[in-house]
DNA sequence: TCACTATATCGGGGTATAGTTATATAGTCA
DNA sequence: TGACTATATAACTATACCCCGATATAGTGA
């Protein structure tokens, strides 16, 4: 197999990834998630989009298997799958917490 | 100030970090340059898009503060600025391949 | 069955941006 | 100065995608 073929493919599965993660509205539901277990419902009330737009963002964090997704009734509860994605948070906001330096206060933080 | 006001902002800078990663371009710029410095024509020549392109996904690693830029004579030498950034692709491409599980083959790596 | 609630999906408008071509800017050397 | 090289920018096209409103699907309970 040809070397920057491979290659090719993989960056954009890499690209794809981070743009999962390259959304308020999802780093939003991720926030809120991580506090622990919640119904479409209950995210939607906390944000302030439609509940169209929270059902097709938690598709797109579950189809990236970040989200654990759970038929109660005839609600659905979803949760973090992949405890590691608040890692990668925490690098970016403390890079941008860095390259800020606010008086030494954080201001990133998911 | 409103709590949800400071979110939303901090929420969209985060975001917007994370969409530089969200190109498979840039992605190939910063995989070269963990070799070590290069110039553009450099970049160029082991890229499979036109100058003008990797100028300008330069430019956008460079604001968002992952790269260094130094002017040699006519030609200018990007490096990595910030290290950090390989340990944000290795937290990618570890979850990458512990979901892939390609008979324990790394796939992702940058 | 029907009414109700909860979630998902569809279609379209608006916007952002990757990539291209052409051009501009800036440095080097004769 | 002028020819040449290296890099950056401008204008444009095409594509992707966020968001919304409307609708569809699915579960519950009477």
């Amino acid at each position: 197999m040809a070397e920057s073929e491979l290659d090719s493919k993989s960056l954009e599965k890499i690209a794809a990834f981070f743009k999962v993660f390259a959304e308020p509205t999802r780093l939003a539901i991720l926030q809120m998630l991580r506090k622990g277990p919640a119904s479409v419902n209950e995210i939607v009330a906390e944000l302030t989009t439609s509940q169209a737009n929270v059902s097709k963002q938690l598709k797109t964090l579950y189809d990236a298997d970040l989200l654990h997704r759970e038929q109660r009734g005839n609600q659905v509860i979803y949760s973090i799958s992949e405890p590691k994605v608040f890692e990668l948070c925490k690098l970016v906001c403390d890079k941008l917490n860095r390259d800020a330096k606010v008086n030494g206060a954080v201001v990133y933080e998911i």
